[in-house]
RNA sequence: GCCCCCAUCGUCUAGAGGCCUAGGACACCACCCUUUCAAGGUGGAGACACGGGUUCGAAUCCCGUUGGGGGUGCCA
């Protein structure tokens, strides 16, 4: 047996694509290229009333994103029902399906209190044909267990006393997921179905179907990674946390932080890094290692890495990737505002932990006047309004003919400091405000140097005139 | 209700019977570095859910309890 391992992702296009379903991904992804096998893209859209065409698209634009490339696929369940109703006829023809005309409503009312739930039998032995509202359901055999041999959880046990005979297509005609599950996993010669722990307890339907349909061909080795949780320990939902990955996106996370960062989510390497690249992924991971419990995504933990991820970046690739940023912001793209750009991105570079703080840490640089944050002012001028003043002025004065470097800047204002008996970040802290806005920031000399004297002499007079009429009143 | 899964610092994890006085990372605190903020450095606080076994010896194996989660749909 030298085939080569074939894995697919099979997300159903029913809301945006989360970073539960990436990690899933990539788990496949890695699974696949460290055994040099295939991984498959499919997408489950038998629900005729969910699925819609944008959440497709969000599955593929976010696969894309993190480049986590297929090898085959899409294949779209909705364009292959001849194969499921193929399927279901043989089911049938084998007597190990059966048409029920049971309401939902009949179902329930009937369901025994206090015991296994859900459809008792009733039209079980009816040997009803098709017809509308007629839905097949699965005849499960009322004795023995099946076993789930699991690669990360072992050999799990079901008892068949314990499910209903479940419906496999619906009185619509459209298959049930397990169905198209089995089919397709058998016709795309899946040999490993690696997905979330909540499939786990279906497993055994399809391990029967496959068994009753596809007698010849062997079962694909399952592998059920453990839930993506939120804060509370409860799966994580579309509908309540912020998952989407788009949403990462957007707010400037890189796909390399995001796939570091989820791969470490029930897999840990055997020395103690963690910052790990793609090739290092793929030869390291092995699905046998990966836990057993659930783990909460810790959008903190995240940040970090992502963080590392930016400061790595060249000036150049930074550069490029806040051009989104810089396109939505205020700042207008002249020549020089891009020169202004490129000079301050190295400093911000090691300062922010996602894209989004970019423009914001920047706009000073750009602004006509700067928008002076009153608490900045408060707490580094006007608590020692003296003080401040004498700072200011004396700046001023001496910045006129300063040689325009940031070691000249910097001895001066030591200078100014050394006078009024203040150490060097007490005396730049007015002049931050004055220039920035902000008494925290970039670097001070260097953006000084940056956006030129002219205008930091002009918000310093600014601040001064500021300064003294908040002192005459 | 019934079925199934899980259980090490707040979080992500290392740990596959003696190497554990339980290691690392994020977050937190303190200090150092420092023009602010970051980054970096040093240090600190912080966990084997509980109860029984097995064993000379258990975070590690078994059983139970408790707790959490998932499934139980003509959703996937």
């Amino acid at each position: 047996m030298n085939h080569k391992p074939r894995v697919r992702f099979a997300p159903s296009p029913t809301g945006y694509f989360h970073v539960g379903g990436a990690r899933t991904a990539l788990f496949n992804w890695l699974f696949a290229r460290k055994l040099k096998g295939s991984f498959i893209l499919r997408i489950e859209d038998t629900d005729e009333e969910r699925n819609k065409p944008e959440w497709i698209k969000g599955i593929y634009d976010a696969l894309n994103w993190l480049g986590l490339n297929w090898d085959e696929g899409p294949y779209r369940q909705s364009e292959r029902y001849q194969l499921y109703k193929k399927a279901a006829d043989k089911l049938i023809e084998q007597g190990n399906a059966y048409y029920c005309e049971c309401s939902k409503e009949d179902v329930a009312a009937r369901a025994l209190p206090n015991s296994t739930p859900g459809y008792d039998g009733f039209c079980r032995d009816k040997n009803l044909g098709p017809g509308p509202k007629r839905a097949l359901r699965f005849k499960v055999p009322p004795i023995g267990v099946t076993v789930v041999d699991d690669i990360i959880r072992g050999q799990v046990e079901f008892a068949h006393s314990s499910f209903e005979d479940f419906i496999i297509v619906k009185s619509s005609g459209g298959p049930i997921f397990v169905l198209a599950n089995v089919v397709d996993d058998a016709d795309m010669g899946i040999t490993h179905i690696i997905r979330g722990e909540e499939h786990l307890p279906t497993t055994p339907k399809a391990i029967l179907l496959w068994k009753a349909i596809y007698p010849d061909i062997p079962i694909p080795r399952y592998a059920h990674v453990p839930l993506l949780v939120n804060e509370k320990r409860q799966k994580l939902s579309k509908r309540r946390d912020p998952v989407a990955l788009e949403d990462y996106k957007n707010q400037g996370y890189l796909p390399e932080a995001m796939l570091n960062y989820l791969v470490l989510l029930g897999w840990a390497p055997k020395d103690g890094r963690e910052v790990l690249n793609l090739d290092e992924m793929i030869n390291e991971f092995s699905l046998e290692e990966v836990n057993l419990s659930p783990s909460f995504f810790d959008v903190k933990k995240l940040r970090h890495f992502n963080g590392i991820y930016i400061r790595d970046l060249s000036d150049k690739d930074f550069i490029s990737l806040c051009e989104p940023w810089l396109n939505t912001s205020k700042i207008e793209k002249t020549s020089n505002n891009l020169e202004t750009f490129s000079k301050l991105a190295p400093l911000v570079k090691q300062r922010v932990e996602v894209l989004g703080q970019v423009i914001p840490m920047v706009e000073f640089a750009f602004a006509d006047e700067v928008e002076i944050d009153e608490k900045s002012w408060q707490k580094s001028v006007l608590k020692n309004k003296d003080l401040s003043l004498a700072i200011l002025s004396e700046s001023f004065e001496k910045f006129l003919h300063l040689d325009w470097d940031v070691e000249s800047l910097h001895k001066s204002l030591e200078e100014i400091g050394q006078n009024l008996g203040l150490k060097l970040s007490k005396t730049q802290a007015s002049i931050r405000v004055a220039i920035t806005g902000n008494s925290v920031g970039l670097p001070l000399f260097d953006s000084m140097v940056i956006i030129g004297r002219d205008i930091c002499l002009l918000r310093i007079s600014k601040a001064i005139e500021r300064l003294k009429l908040e002192l005459s009143d």
